[in-house]
DNA sequence: CTTAGCACTCAGGGCTTTCGAGTGCTAAGC
DNA sequence: GCTTAGCACTCGAAAGCCCTGAGTGCTAAG
């Protein structure tokens, strides 16, 4: 897209001035801005609407950007947003609580963006790499109970208590112990079969049907690591923005996020960049046409990855948000890793 | 409350009718269904209005149940709805589907309700007896990760990876494990204090500074056991009731609800009732004047109690949200036993 | 005690008017 | 040739107004 310098600043003046304020804007109030007087910039605010950047809610109204007015402005004119030093040191002592689980650093991210940006956000995490067990153990609790754990390969570890029937013989779990690390360890999922099982059980000779509870316990621990894992914080936060004041847009806006296949179906940056921002009808959601996302990516590790993302208005500060999401992405590694998390404070003092 | 038997019917019927339609109700409406003249009904109205249990939203308007009035309906004239065929075939059903983890429990019966009733629903788990750790294990990964499972007396496991900065002998570890059992369990948190902890690790000479790291995890897993659970499903319903049609009313709602504390903080029902109705201004948080709350509890064994609870506008259909909360509540522990749900099919077909 | 009748009230919907922000165009100025 | 002042025009939003009709309370007759 080729515009004059002077394009180029209405545009991001206009883009920036709606952003804040969600009307529509004028000439005046740009001409005093700007130096100019209203006329030219009407003169020139009539091109950049014939060229498809700009639009009038209606004839009488100020200008607004159009979705390619924005993707123009995410494109080319967007400064990118330093975050103040006010704002990192908030984040920074926010992220300073040492966090312990997954599920934990997940929410507690989800939800320090969303109180950052106003907007609802949501995170997710999923495990790259295919999963095997790296290991079994077997421990007795007592005759009648039996604790197994998995350790997998990607560091974590699963366990599950198993009631048995009858008292069980300390040489049995030995046993078990040492054929299942032989046969049943660093296996895809799929090759966990029946035809597998069957010959543990002989192997083993078990008679108290624990060799299929263990093979079950394994199958389940694999499909559920597989599983993506979505979080979602903020969703009321919609409500405060114009755009959704007609309380059926933001049904459906909240409808559409709560259901979790939905969130994580959503697109992820590309691989050389870490930020994506997908303004209005770009998404492929039809819930979604009169919303935009920008989401950010983050590994934690472990071939653990994810997802972290904002949904709001189309008329979104897509500068701040895309500032906020990737200093917290590139957070959450280290906060994962239970370190005091100690980012970089960036930036001077913003325009405010 | 002593009422006449008219009075109550028409109590009954201006509740129910508002209830439905949200509209306030009129003399005329009510002389077709009980048979009186409107002049008789706007006579009895009036008396019902001047002992507080209705109120005109203004002069020309018909009446609507005041808070009073609710409270009244409530405990003396409802009808326990019966749920009908079909409303328990549908949960039975949704409820078969076999759940694994708590989390899974509370959040699927959350979300039955939710749908069930469209109201925003919320789901708290509480372990109430204290938990201790019945029993320690240590594996041994490899030379430099140890992993520490705990048994805690509630018949769950937990465990955390640890790594070590030099290697581990199996010895070691074998100390590690008669010494922990022997000195650190069935204890309460508050006595794994920093002296025991000490003569711990000079009993097992533990140059690894692993007992540190064994202790906090243990003393983690038991307060994270106290913590309480709280889900939410299904907020964006309040946007359908037209009370909440002003966006600051629902957010207002809205904010409450996701902070998992206050959600904790919600009253239970007394000893001898399963469900708990609290009508708009009986409920002691500001935030929840205007709305009601309908809660029941649930007992799943082992020591696992929960709430499980509605949120709505005053106007809500208080005999059949209680019907439905208290027959999933029932069915919860079922559920989480892993066993096919099979409650009774109850009641016949309701009057529509 | 019930009911028909009547005068009265008042919120809500529809219609009109007014107001003003903003526009495009033209003509004058640098 | 670009910029700017001026002007007529457009049209949404807000304000005012009227009308309608549902619903009321009261009274008097059955």
């Amino acid at each position: 897209m080729n515009l004059s310098d002077r394009k180029k600043q209405i545009l991001r003046t206009i883009v920036e001035y709606y952003i804040n304020t969600a009307e529509p804007v004028g000439s005046k109030a740009l001409s005093g801005e700007l130096g100019l007087s209203s006329a030219t910039i009407r003169n020139e605010m009539a091109e950049l609407t014939s060229m498809g950047l700009l639009e009038q809610p209606h004839t009488s109204a100020g200008r607004i950007p159009t979705p390619l007015g924005y993707r123009v402005y995410v494109n080319e004119l967007m400064n990118s947003h330093r975050l103040s030093i006010s704002e990192t040191e908030e984040i920074n002592k926010t992220m300073k609580v040492k966090m312990e689980q997954l599920d934990k650093v997940l929410s507690d991210a989800s939800r320090l963006v969303s109180d950052l940006t106003s907007y609802p956000t949501y995170a997710l995490a999923e495990t790259s790499a295919p999963v095997t067990i790296r290991r079994f153990d077997f421990i007795s609790v007592d005759q009648r109970t039996l604790i197994a754990v998995a350790m997998l390969s990607n560091n974590t570890v699963k366990n599950k208590l198993m009631n048995l029937t009858r008292p069980i013989d300390e040489n049995f779990i030995q046993k078990l112990g040492a054929v299942f690390n032989a046969n049943f360890t660093n296996l895809p999922e799929t090759e966990m079969d029946a035809t597998l099982i069957a010959s543990i059980e002989r192997a083993t000779g078990d008679i108290y049907g624990i060799v299929a509870s263990i093979a079950g316990f394994a199958i389940h621990v694999l499909s559920e690591t597989v599983t993506k894992k979505a979080i979602l914080t903020g969703t009321s936060h919609i409500l405060e923005h114009p755009e959704y004041r007609d309380w059926q847009k933001a049904q459906k806006l909240m409808n559409y996020l709560s259901d979790d296949g939905n969130v994580i179906r959503l697109p992820e940056p590309d691989d050389n960049s870490d930020v994506k921002i997908l303004i209005g009808p770009e998404n492929v959601a039809e819930e979604l046409k009169d919303s935009s996302v920008v989401v950010a990516k983050y590994d934690l590790g472990d071939g653990v990855k994810g997802l972290l993302g904002v949904v709001g208005p189309i008329r979104m500060d897509y500068a701040k948000v895309a500032a906020n999401l990737s200093y917290i992405a590139q957070g959450m590694k280290a906060i994962a890793e239970g370190k005091e998390t100690h980012l970089p404070v960036l930036g001077e003092k913003n325009e405010e």
